[in-house]
DNA sequence: TCCTCTGAATCAGACAACTGATAACGTACG
DNA sequence: CGTACGTTATCAGTTGTCTGATTCAGAGGA
């Protein structure tokens, strides 16, 4: 069988080459892929949103709660963002956006941006439309087997 | 800016997800992805060939090669693979299939199509196809970085 | 008002990759 | 023929996820 008929699995490498390009663009950031896109998250809140719960934020950013309170340690202690609530189980903790984390954000992006560009990743932009298109029917796909 | 035009991000997110699946796939085999990718890259030797040194295999299944030197002494192991020379710094290995290998590879196969089909990805046969493409095209603009 | 069940957060350990360094082979060139 | 350099495989430690279990809150129903 061609290799190329392994879509889901051509998908699982090709990301695995695009996340170590990642992680390389972050580390002098002091962030990791998942930081960032937890953080975005956060800065993506409208007015009034009192911030966000681990639990919301794992299943935005698609990974496990307890991968998200671990890294969320890390980004309190960064300075980036604030934990409201007592905490503990079964307790829901607002998670918020600091000064120093907006501040971090805004010198991530240029890269960020730079790294997802079509031309970046070889693609016109109708392309990484379409990629970004078929991604989401994946994703969808993957969420009803659930 | 939308998170859809983050497309970087995007991919790395999905394949995440599609990730986890392929591990769940595996785990009933005694198998990680990355083994299962490297037999069937021996798998696809053609005749005549002797195996494939570790540093090869490493470049076709795109992870590093001490991590491709642990997951073999596994398949070693397992029985699934032989390694032949003898081994040590700066000497090349090869590396083939043994016929419990092939035997697990056949075992594989079935789950792994069903897996891998376009309606199992909530894609149509052309779009599977159109992604296979794009993610050539991205592999290609990241092997071009280097 | 009380009980049950679902969802949330924490705890603990495992794992499959990674990075960085090192030792030796093998090839090419002077 | 000897040297230098690129490649190969190994060694050692780290990391960012995962899984499984546990504890507790809160909502809803009887």
């Amino acid at each position: 069988m061609a290799k190329d008929a392994l879509t889901a699995q051509n998908l699982v490498q090709t990301a695995h080459v695009v996340g170590l390009r990642f992680s390389e663009l972050f580390a002098g950031m002091d962030l990791t892929p998942t930081q960032f896109a937890v953080l975005i998250e956060l800065e993506r809140l409208d007015d009034g949103e009192e911030g966000l719960t681990q639990a919301e934020l794992a299943r935005r950013v698609l990974v496990r709660p307890q991968s998200v309170g671990v890294l969320l340690t890390s980004l309190v202690e960064q300075g980036l963002v604030t934990r409201t609530g007592p905490g503990g189980r079964g307790r829901r903790v607002g998670i918020a956006l600091t000064e120093a984390g907006r501040a971090a954000l805004e010198r991530a992006w240029p890269p960020v941006r730079a790294f997802n560009t079509p031309a970046a990743l070889g693609l016109t932009p109708a392309q990484a439309g379409m990629l970004d298109e078929l991604l989401e029917h994946v994703r969808r796909a993957l969420r009803a087997d659930d």
